[in-house]
DNA sequence: GACGGTCTTCTACTTGAGTAGTAGTCTTCG
DNA sequence: CGAAGACTACTACTCAAGTAGAAGACCGTC
């Protein structure tokens, strides 16, 4: 089992830059992330990536003089830990809970309830069949 | 719509407690706490209840010399806002990937399958009668 | 009526996240 | 060649969260 890695505001918002792009430069990050209303200094956003490196979230190469960073940790890892963490913290673990308010939160679409319907199914499969 | 309030670890622990019990003392969040394996000192609860005070989460009575802190959030507020945020984070609001983490990263029973069925069905009538 | 226990209040340290300046290294182009 | 621009590396500041010690107030009790 990976590890239980959580990551903040920040720093999950560069790994998804990396994470949709397999990798990516200081300056692609910080290019996208100024895209999504979150202009940053250069040097704040290498910063952020030379701790993430030290933490062994991701991984450099130097390409032409320049770092190219990649992600060492997996999107669906992170969002697991993440998602089980806070549904623990909110409702001691308690998915349906979780579920409600997720759905009272949010506008959801006619399809949305359509690919709902089908995880539950799914996931009653699965449970039915023993896992 | 009430504010947007995001709460840091320990502080929805306690905000937890508080909620659980309507009210409580220092001592009884930390008995609490304590059981829950989070061993603290007296001072440390004391000094987060004040800050919460401060930031007007909670609020403050003093009965024969002690302090009794009651909520002034509302758990659910909170929820919606945390769960929100996170699934935005996460998926850029997509509430369906967030449902298939969490069912992909729980142990889900039979009920909580039931339950599920019905939460997706209630949401699903809402939708149709237009909100 | 002094003493131990319980509480509050005040103060302070530590850590991590976020943010960015400064300085130095290359590269390139006029 | 020399200046402009792009990058990295290093350093540092701020703020919030978490943690707790010290000091002082007040109670009950022997």
């Amino acid at each position: 089992m990976s590890e239980q890695v959580k990551l903040a505001e920040l720093q999950l918002a560069i790994m998804n830059v990396l994470w949709d792009d397999g990798e990516a430069t200081v300056s692609r990050v910080r290019e996208v992330l100024e895209a999504a209303e979150r202009p940053l200094a250069h040097t704040t956003v290498a910063t952020m990536l030379s701790r993430m490196e030290t933490e062994g979230h991701v991984e450099r190469r130097t390409e032409n003089r320049v770092n190219v960073y990649r992600p060492l940790l997996q999107r669906s890892d992170v969002s697991r830990t993440m998602v089980s963490d806070l549904t623990a913290r909110l409702f001691g673990g308690d998915v349906t809970q979780m579920v409600a308010h997720l759905l009272a939160g949010a506008d959801v679409t006619p399809e949305e309830i359509v690919r709902l319907k089908k995880l539950v199914r799914d996931k009653e499969k699965e449970v039915r069949d023993g896992q």
